[in-house]
DNA sequence: AGAAGAACTTGACTTCGGTCAAATAACAAA
DNA sequence: TTTGTTATTTGACCGAAGTCAAGTTCTTCT
């Protein structure tokens, strides 16, 4: 699928002049694992619609400890925040697994915003974002890291029994916002306990003891098949 | 002060002719102390500009526990996550001090945005409420209490030596995502160490000891005058 | 003033999850 | 394979901050 496609898709109220005007200025990338997209601080021109693969979007802390905002999925765009106010990216993106995106220049972006359509979808993700964010604050301070874990999955993979893991323990563990022994020693717990199974890559998991963790007030899922 | 300079206050970019459209849509209204503006889960068809007061914006986890996203400062507008999207709130709004707000009706509202000027201003501030959710996690996780309370009044009132409190010592303690118990204990320890000192509402802070949590990467400061 | 109820403090106790250190396993380049 | 690097696990330990339970002190309303 080429370019304009693929801004279709990521822009479907778009109108076809305006994505013809834009496609042409866009550039695909591919960015191999753990290959930084940008940093906090950094100054761009240009932000990001992921196509493939994973990014992680995070800060860090003034100890150099790293935390995690989100872990985007295909199909959605960020570091748009540099396009008004400052041109200073707030967070860093990092691939996460090898990665394909598509870069768009911020200069002629803006009046794509004229066509009403297009404006009032782009803010209404800014919006989502916002809610996101709101719910992570939630996410990270009021829940333990099993539930953290398992709503995790949940909001990453959907509500299944089996989870095949595309990203590593390690990432998982920052992800939930803690560190690989605790991690570790939850998931030794888990097993112990005969909740879950977990062999290679691939995670099985008791599907009502996951119940417990789904849906009420679970931010959005977005059902992303494993692998 | 009449409603529309007030919002010629708050939306310097619009029109006179936008102005006077909306203002004629506006009302004001005053909230006493823990007056309840809306709930998380509320349907709501209007969103809110703070002219006096503060607004504590919260969400409530499964436990019942609250968690502070911000306090508001006057000047600020909020709830504009309705406008777009969903049209329920995802958080909750409680007046801390007797507050005076506008409200101001989603219907209209969006039509405004055909004017460039004022659509981007609008979407800065979208894009600034997004930096700071994000500061606001990295503040949450990876500071202690005590840096937490510090950031709190520097952001809040701006770096002195003096500060008179204009909430209690329960909400600042709600503010900074810890209890009354321990906040409580920080301050006797504080005060012990001669950091600080507290008579009434004033609290008055070494100045080379409070040096250490400013500037750098706190979130931009308003330099709001105390009461 | 007096009573009811907030707000605030204090003490005793607990715990989750982090730190540090070391061992083991997995992986990838040469 | 060999070897250096990174990921994962395990153990011992610790500490910040929360819970629970009782005071104590302010406010505020009648």
């Amino acid at each position: 699928m080429e370019l304009t496609n693929i801004l279709k898709n990521a822009f479907p109220s778009l109108s076809e002049q305006s994505l013809s005007l834009i496609a042409g200025r866009c550039s695909l990338a591919e960015y191999p694992r753990n290959e930084v997209l940008f940093l906090e601080g950094d100054k761009g021109s240009a932000f990001f619609l992921l196509i493939e693969g994973a990014i992680k979007i995070f800060k860090t802390s003034p100890t150099g400890q790293e935390i995690v905002l989100k872990l985007l999925e295909p199909g959605t765009f960020f570091g748009e925040v540099i396009l008004l106010e400052k041109n200073e990216y707030p967070v860093s993106a990092v691939a996460l697994t090898s990665s394909r995106v598509v870069r768009i220049p911020s200069d002629r972006f803006i009046e794509l915003l004229d066509e009403r359509f297009f404006r009032n979808d782009f803010i209404a993700v800014l919006m989502a974002k916002q809610r996101y964010l709101t719910e992570r604050i939630l996410y990270l301070t009021s829940y333990d890291v099993e539930e953290r874990f398992f709503r995790f999955l949940i909001d990453r993979y959907g509500f299944r029994t089996s989870y095949v893991l595309d990203i590593s323990k390690k990432d998982i563990a920052s992800a939930i916002g803690t560190i690989p022994e605790t991690l570790s020693r939850l998931i030794d717990r888990l097993k112990r306990r005969e909740v879950i199974s977990w062999s290679g890559n691939t995670l099985t998991v008791q599907a009502d003891y996951l119940e417990q963790f789904s849906l009420e007030d679970a931010p959005e899922h977005t059902g992303r098949t494993p692998s």
